[in-house]
DNA sequence: AAACCGATTAACT
DNA sequence: GTTAATCGGTTTC
């Protein structure tokens, strides 16, 4: 069933991140129904955390949708190609997200394969799954609860010893806060296939 | 108004 | 292991 707005707004980023691996990440767009699951997260705990960009309450027009109540997406441009999915979490200006960084196909894969080019149909990178899934940054802000992206749980259950947990990728800018373990992955010989 | 840079990827050696 | 591609957001002048 679809994850409530309640569900993101009682967790923080980093419960967040743990719980949502393994759900799954749905998207209707032009009509087409893709999902994958969720097999990697990170957590951005906002103003104490200098890898987010809400790092000191910076708060800009990028970042603005993070300071609202958790249940919605943060959508980005990075390196002026890859857009970025978040989940905002907490209350309203607790701005908090999890980064979706990778899921596995579930449902609509040849849509998503056909997004992705002539190319295999890859979605084990931050960037590649929102194509396959057709997010781009006019979804930034969308309610999570909405008919055009939002999350479910399908009854996959992960275990802990499953879970695998290190820094996060690509902050090294953030200095100290770039060794956090906020990182969160399914281990690779549990992928569901 | 202009410079700078990034929560990345794919294609290389 | 390295690096070019690429452009909106942010910072700086």
């Amino acid at each position: 069933m679809k994850l409530s707005a309640g569900f993101y707004r009682e967790r923080d980023a980093l419960i967040a991140a743990r719980d949502l691996i393994g759900k799954a990440l749905f998207t209707c767009i032009g009509g087409v129904r893709t999902a994958g699951i969720i097999t990697e997260t990170e957590a951005y705990m906002g103003e104490p955390d200098r890898a987010s960009h809400a790092s000191g309450g910076r708060r800009t027009k990028r970042n603005e949708v993070m300071y609202a109540a958790g249940g919605i997406a943060y959508v980005y441009l990075c390196y002026g190609i890859h857009h970025l999915f978040n989940v905002v979490v907490r209350e309203k200006d607790e701005p908090q997200a999890v980064l979706v960084r990778a899921v596995h196909p579930l449902i609509g894969t040849e849509a998503m394969r056909e997004r992705r080019g002539t190319g295999t149909l890859t979605t084990g990178g931050p960037g590649t799954l929102t194509q396959a899934l057709g997010i781009r940054t006019e979804l930034n802000g969308e309610d999570l609860t909405g008919e055009r992206v939002w999350l479910e749980d399908v009854g996959v259950k992960v275990r802990e010893q499953d879970v695998l947990i290190g820094p996060r990728i690509g902050v090294d800018y953030a200095g100290e806060d770039a060794l956090l373990p906020y990182r969160f992955r399914i281990a690779p010989s549990q992928l569901i296939l």
